[in-house]
DNA sequence: TATCTGTATCGTAATATTGCAATATTAAAC
DNA sequence: GTTTAATATTGCAATATTACGATACAGATA
């Protein structure tokens, strides 16, 4: 096969999994990195920052726009990008919840 | 090619797109949310609480135990599988750093 | 209007992932 | 030792991802 069963997951389930796939790859999380290091937008120079090639940097910035973990504004003849907070603050709370419950976890098994 | 280039970004970075890349997946998401409400290791019965047939959840849990998110130990003649929390750590670390870099940002562009 | 610049899309090759049936393995129970 | 029960591994088909050259497109500038 190869294809996720999606519908057999709920969809706070599939919400995660999708944007936890998005940054499954490291040229997406070095451009997070990026877009946090300038401290701005980015209009432009993202590709000139990634040791890969313009379409393969313009595919990886539309994997993480479709996850929802960038917005992307046209700004003159360049786009401009920068990061969604409202992801990163459901991933924050998530993985959160995930460390608290497993600190005050009674069983202590392993 | 498919491959990824790896080598050409730093160990961190890669690190943390393992652990997202494991987590890409709603199964491995719904493993893991399992883990939690039971509260405990789990020796038995993951298989019953997934849509998926017992090598396909076998091999999740291989990815999983691969990406450093679960542990498992051998307990009789099952397998006791329990969360780790160093991982869940990392990543609750990772996205508190990046959010709040974020609510801090001085440019406020999109 | 022609050209340049930055970005997106198309097409395609290489590789990875997902899922499962069949089979193997392992340790307990008999 | 044989059976049973739980999990892992193998092998394979279907699909997805990654990467990039070639090309298209849109806005700025000459």
């Amino acid at each position: 096969m190869g294809a996720t069963k999606t519908d057999h997951f709920t969809g706070k389930q599939n919400a995660i999994a999708t944007l936890a796939k998005a940054l499954g790859h490291p040229a997406r999380i070095a451009i997070i990195e990026y877009l946090l290091k300038v401290d701005a937008c980015i209009c432009g120079d993202i590709v000139n920052e990634l040791p890969l090639a313009q379409p393969t940097v313009s595919q990886h910035l539309k994997e993480l726009k479709n996850a929802g973990l960038i917005k992307g504004e046209i700004e003159g003849n360049s786009i401009c990008y920068c990061i969604d907070e409202k992801a990163f603050q459901k991933l924050q709370n998530y993985f959160t919840i995930i460390s608290t419950k497993v600190e005050n976890r009674k069983s202590n098994c392993c």
